[in-house]
DNA sequence: GTCTATAGACTGATAGAC
DNA sequence: GTCTATCAGTCTATAGAC
């Protein structure tokens, strides 16, 4: 059907403009002209902009989510209800990762606009992402269960400051190549994903840490 | 006299203003009201929205690059030429993070800007902000003097990282508050610090990494 | 230098024909 | 469902009086 063709080459267009440019530089006519299609049809699938990047978000998120999830439980199963906190912080940030850097294009797009979205927080937006705390209190949990010795406020930071690696990773890429002059490979996933959960256990279970 | 008043009080609230809701939503109405000035008053002082914004961007970010290579050097002399390599890394985020969650106001507006400007990348500042690599490859340089048995590769990810959760902790420091339900001290500057440094150091000194 | 008034170019949204 | 045509609102930038 024609009608589904219009809506779904919107969101794939509104998707990948948002996620190369930002949400205050696409307007509707960039979108529709990307997507082939009339500018009223956006009014007319989704009722306005604003419930158009809504309704990316809240699928994309849902997505991401529940790859989160499912890595996250097999590794609790794994461990007998207690996973290992190297799994975690790969579950946590495994698949945003893999979206991100990998090869598969539209998955690429797909993470990129949510780290857009996290950043930039147009008005629909963040009412929604109060619920991503939410999300993320069941990681907190995990961890609690994995180290129940640690402190929880170190845990909290510990699960922060892997999601801002991750994050920085995928928004900065381009300020870590040059820095580096190509030396630091972006295109092994794994091995980035590896050193963010490496540098995060650490944070958690290393020796002394400096004192205030 | 009258010019400069006009002129500093349109930097100041378009600083706060751009810190505080990021360029695309702040109009140059927005700015003229909050400054108390006349609509014309900004292009006839920085010629356009743009030029308003890079002035911004150019001053600031050399009163922070020049504290933060203040404190690498200090740190340098300290050691004979070799700095300790948590002084490096307090001398890199040190700076942003204590304008941005301290209590000077002021400082505050400056350093959220500065976060707000390396995301959103108006078109003025991309072009500036390639100095910003140059910048960071003293910060480069003086870890491998430090460390010098290090892999280049390390140390670059390093600095990124550590960057990486300074630059999460201003940014979002709201939602790691609700996470933690209150409990991480976002108001403890210094320790915050410490904690990066403390994490960045493990990073590269710390026991064996995870494997590919 | 500071103001008013307005030009000129966008924007998102919609009415109505097909 | 899709289109054209257009509205009403916003923006930045500027001309010209004072």
């Amino acid at each position: 059907m024609a009608a589904d063709h219009t809506r779904t080459a919107i969101l794939l267009a509104a998707e990948r403009l948002y996620a190369e440019r930002g949400f205050a530089d696409v307007t509707m006519r960039d979108i529709v002209a990307a997507a082939d299609v009339n500018l009223a049809a956006v009014n007319y699938h989704f009722g306005s902009k604003d419930e158009l990047i809504a309704e990316l978000f809240v699928s994309r998120s849902l997505v991401t989510n529940r790859e989160r999830l499912n890595e996250l439980k097999t590794a609790e199963e794994a461990g007998g209800g207690r996973a290992r906190i190297d799994a975690i912080f790969a579950a946590l940030v495994g698949p945003t990762l893999r979206g991100c850097l990998g090869p598969d294009k539209q998955r690429s797009d797909a993470a990129r606009f949510m780290i857009r979205a996290s950043i930039e927080s147009v008005p629909p937006i963040r009412k929604i992402k109060n619920r991503e705390v939410d999300h993320l209190k069941r990681f907190a949990a995990a961890m609690r269960r994995s180290l129940p010795d640690h402190d929880d406020v170190d845990l909290f930071w510990g699960l922060h400051f892997a999601l801002a690696m991750a994050h920085q990773t995928i928004r900065d890429s381009e300020r870590l190549n040059k820095l580096s002059e190509g030396r630091c490979d972006l295109n092994d996933v794994q091995g980035i994903i590896n050193r963010i959960v490496g540098v995060s256990v650490l944070a958690l279970t290393g020796r002394a840490k400096a004192r205030a």
